[in-house]
DNA sequence: CATCAGGGCCCTG
DNA sequence: CAGGGCCCTGAT
């Protein structure tokens, strides 16, 4: 299937809240690659799939982490209405956390020793959602028991199948889908393309999705514990998966409980200096940053991922299974 | 070759 | 509440 071409294109202004880190927040160097976005410094594309459109975006910076701002040239296939527009916008502010305030998080722990270099250096980074809650589901569901190789080979695969290839501004990427297009094949069809045990997890997810059992516009609203209890009755979706989503899609930066495997192996070295140390130690040292303890852990783990781009670390390049 | 664990979760006893 | 099983893949 050729790319569907988005020639048309309008161009909005946004104004985040203060402070604002552009690169930070839009490229997230510890995630795995998926084929939906791209980022360079200063620049950010995605494909969205928004009220039955497919959209491109390109973020542009044009201000400071201070002073933040930035121009999104939106694509389409066809031209958008202003109430399509109106709609749309909201939406990319929650997104990508264009709104939340974390000035509070500042000040509290500027003159932190583990974390008050760490705050400097990433003034105004904020976990970011970008995808919708179904999109995101997918994707902890194909981290699960699984290293990031195979990871990105069920998400090429699930692309490959469902997703369309969307070209704007030059690059080809590719979209996510509508539940209900993975609602009509069979878990058979799910295993064959390397799924394995998840299949049945996303088919259950998907029809959850396609019967409108699952409002995300509704959870954005609800607190913490509410969240947590509508998300642990999604078939497949576990206390591991939830630590995630509460904090990267629902944005609670509060309460850090489980501290995984992975995490603590490489918490271990950054904080302790030590191969591995006693969960219970580590989440003893977050918890002085009380009410902000995932977000001073986030600053910690992106800090290190960013430091990896240009610095070699041997013991990080050994936790980081392929 | 076989065996095993991996950015978990479900189900059973 | 502990433990087995699960898809597939690369490491050993």
């Amino acid at each position: 299937m050729p790319p569907i071409k988005l020639n048309h294109k309008e161009i909005v202004s946004l104004i985040p809240r203060a402070p604002y880190n552009f690169d930070a927040n839009f490229h997230k160097p510890a995630y795995f690659p998926t084929p939906d976005d791209d980022w360079e410094e200063g620049i950010y594309r995605v494909t969205m799939l928004w009220r039955g459109q497919e959209l491109g975006l390109k973020f542009e910076n044009r201000g400071t982490t201070d002073n933040p701002e930035m121009e999104i040239g939106i694509y389409s296939q066809n031209p958008l209405t202003a109430d399509y527009l109106d709609d749309l916008i909201p939406e990319l502010r929650w997104r990508y956390n264009l709104d939340s305030d974390i000035s509070g998080f500042y000040e509290k722990y500027r003159k932190d020793r583990v974390l008050g270099p760490v705050i400097e250096k990433w003034k105004g980074m904020k976990p970011r959602a970008a995808a919708s809650l179904y999109e995101t589901l997918i994707i902890y569901i194909v981290l699960q028991n699984a290293t990031v190789r195979r990871t990105v080979q069920m998400m090429e695969n699930l692309f490959e199948k469902f997703g369309n290839k969307l070209e704007f501004d030059g690059k080809t990427l590719s979209a996510y889908w509508e539940p209900g297009k993975m609602e009509e094949v069979t878990e058979q069809e799910l295993r064959d393309i390397k799924l394995g045990y998840r299949a049945k997890f996303l088919k259950r997810i998907t029809e959850q999705f396609v019967n409108k059992e699952i409002d995300e516009f509704a959870l954005r609203k609800m607190g913490r514990e509410e969240v947590r209890t509508e998300m642990l009755k999604l078939y497949g979706i576990g206390p591991a998966s939830v630590g995630y989503l509460l904090f990267e899609h629902f944005y609670f930066y509060d309460k850090l409980e489980t501290i995984p495997p992975w995490e603590q192996k490489i918490m271990s070295r950054l904080i302790f200096n030590e191969e591995l140390v006693a969960t219970d130690k580590i989440l003893g040292f977050f918890r002085k940053f009380e009410g902000w303890e995932k977000l001073a852990f986030n600053y910690i783990w992106e800090d290190v991922f960013w430091r990896r781009k240009h610095e070699h670390i041997e013991w990080l390049e050994k936790e980081i299974r392929l």
